[in-house]
DNA sequence: AATTGTTGCTTCATCGATTGAGCAAAGAGG
DNA sequence: CCTCTTTGCTCAATCGATGAAGCAACAATT
């Protein structure tokens, strides 16, 4: 390394004594703007080696002190412990600094406390847009966003003074629930009201796909109880609990299940389980989610998988345009059938007579 | 709101004025050293009042421009795709948090560019400190780091110029051939090499986890050929195509499989459902990590759960010590038995009864 | 009355990057 | 040779928060 010992970081002046040049010389070219201020392609190329030579990276600081627009982008979001949120994380990420933004995510674990502390420190440092993803109380943040001149958006989970991106979740209801109720009739031969578990009542997601899976029930001439539906919340232990109390009043929960995402799925697959219902090919399952895992246990589950790419594509278009009028944007989640089986028919045949002709 | 419409942020110049004073008793007030500087209670208050209602949030680049400490801690990632990588965020931002510090994350794909780039641009922030979680080139960024006189430690997988915090790979991967050797005997009442499968070879704790893997085998009395161990990548489709070619070449993959991390896993699951091989209880299955739907697969499959708490733990205590030498700590995982069934027997048998009974 | 101490502030330089304004030198045009 | 333009830079103010140094007003001490 040519590179000196140094306790402090190398700045612009640092680089502008070391070419025997001006600070703001140094700034213009590792900015990239040196051809509209007229600084000669020599020295821009000594100032970019120089730079390469010490490891210089801009301070943001102080960088960000001087501009208007910082460029952060901030996401609010519940967990990382599914793949939804996993996915939305992941994309966002990429998608933010495909367009140049930098983006900081930080988890509120659906704590409205901590919700609205972490939007206060996204405004500290200065995010120029921030994103409420399934927050408890999305117009809050967009409040406390709009005090300080910000903009927000809230995504999966819509609020009444920002744009919000979700996915149609009373049609995705409605769709998976009829399914469900399709294949009861064809694996278990009746035609029984499903079981709703999972969830806040409160949420708006929650109530529009109960809203679907009431409509879905009647279009098929079902009718439901208000005892079959369970929001109970969402960690894994809430649902096997709610099973608990249920089989503790003497019902036994119905064999066809409609479960509001893939948290709950697990704690109704631990149930089952404890209950010696794993292996019985009687229980019919729906969810309104995916998982990979999941979707290889036991007896098929229908899953519905929400278009997280669709969901971000809008969420930015929206940005873009400068959207800050309350409107709500509905994503079509994915349907099992529209995803296509994992692989043809042909190249399961064939794997499959080759491991018999290997065994 | 009694807040005037503003374009602009509220600064402590705003507040100054409205309260009459200066900028520094304003900030001397709110970041709480106002008793040393000797600020009267009453202009506290007022100060500390104003700002509650113009919704003050500090200008985190203004003050960190300042500052010598930025208390931003950074953490590199690969994926958010399972529980593992999961939960270390989550627990990781927890605990930052719990120590005054404040966590930015960024996920790299196991991109070494995009490593690379995300450590500069944390750089760039002023981060007081990097955590590399599971990067592929931890040295080069450890490298990036003390040249800008930042600490760095590595998790997950250890580097040689910062200290490391990773599991023990060698014995988890021991006890785990182990227990599924001894699986094997039971079900398929068998003592054939088990095969290996999943990770990359190139990576530490892959090549351990072999090592623990072979020396389970020798212990028990079984020879391993090359030919079993299979550390074709992460992604589920390597696995697959990995098992593919196998069968291609005419050999039959092993009935018990040690499968190196929950995404190969994926990989494996839908291979073997392909090659209709789900619903035969000959295969058996361990697996170095853990996913709750997975554990809860028709078959039953060792898990070995990695100790994130306990990582996390020692990583924020070397933080705290100040430790810069290479040291590497191996956090012992948790292993099926240790982590006790999910339910107590009797809990498990007076479910399955009222089950019964309801039913 | 003079000195010293204390209280409660204000002033101002500073952190590093940015950018409008300005200026010297070289080149072009007459 | 003189003016005007262009090229290639430098100067200095600025962003908002911070804290050492300083200062006025009053109280306590000799």
């Amino acid at each position: 390394m040519t590179r000196p010992k140094q306790a402090k970081r190398t700045t612009i002046y640092d680089l502008a004594s070391l070419a025997g040049t001006s600070a703001s010389a140094v700034s213009a070219v590792l900015n990239g703007n040196w051809k509209k201020r007229r600084i000669s392609s020599q020295l821009a190329e000594k100032i970019t080696r120089l730079a390469e030579e010490q490891g210089y990276a801009t301070n943001m600081q102080a960088s960000l002190l001087r501009r208007d627009k910082s460029h952060i982008i901030g996401m609010i979001v519940p967990k990382y412990d599914n793949r939804y949120f996993g996915s939305i994380v992941e994309s966002f990420e990429d998608m933010a600094r495909a367009r140049g933004l930098f983006p900081i995510i930080t988890c509120t674990r659906r704590d409205p406390q901590l919700e609205v502390e972490a939007a206060r420190t996204m405004l500290s440092y200065q995010v120029d847009c921030l994103i409420s993803t399934g927050a408890t109380d999305p117009d809050r943040i967009t409040e406390m966003c709009s005090a300080a001149g910000v903009r927000s958006i809230n995504l999966d989970l819509p609020g009444t003074l920002a744009p919000s991106v979700i996915s149609d979740n009373f049609e995705g209801a409605r769709e998976l629930t009829r399914k469900i109720l399709l294949n009861c009739e064809r694996q278990l031969n009746e035609k029984n009201p499903l079981l709703f578990i999972g969830g806040r009542g409160s949420d708006h997601n929650t109530a529009e796909r109960i809203r679907g899976f009431r409509q879905a029930h009647s279009e098929m001439g079902v009718s439901v109880s208000e005892e079959n539906i369970l929001p109970c919340g969402y960690a894994p232990e809430k649902a096997e609990k709610a099973l608990d109390e249920l089989v503790a009043r003497g019902v036994l929960p119905a064999k066809g299940m409609f479960v509001n995402s893939t948290i709950s799925l697990e704690g109704v697959m631990r149930w089952l389980r404890r209950a010696g219902a794993i292996d019985r090919q009687d229980v019919v399952i729906g969810c309104f989610d995916w998982d990979p895992f999941a979707a290889l246990l036991g007896h098929h589950i229908e899953m519905v998988r929400q278009n997280v790419p669709a969901m971000l594509e809008k969420m930015f278009e929206m940005i873009e345009a400068g959207q800050t009028k309350p409107v709500v944007v509905q994503v079509p989640p994915i349907m099992p059938d529209e995803e296509g089986p994992l692989v043809s028919r042909e190249e399961a045949l064939k794997a499959q007579t080759a491991y018999r002709n290997a065994g």
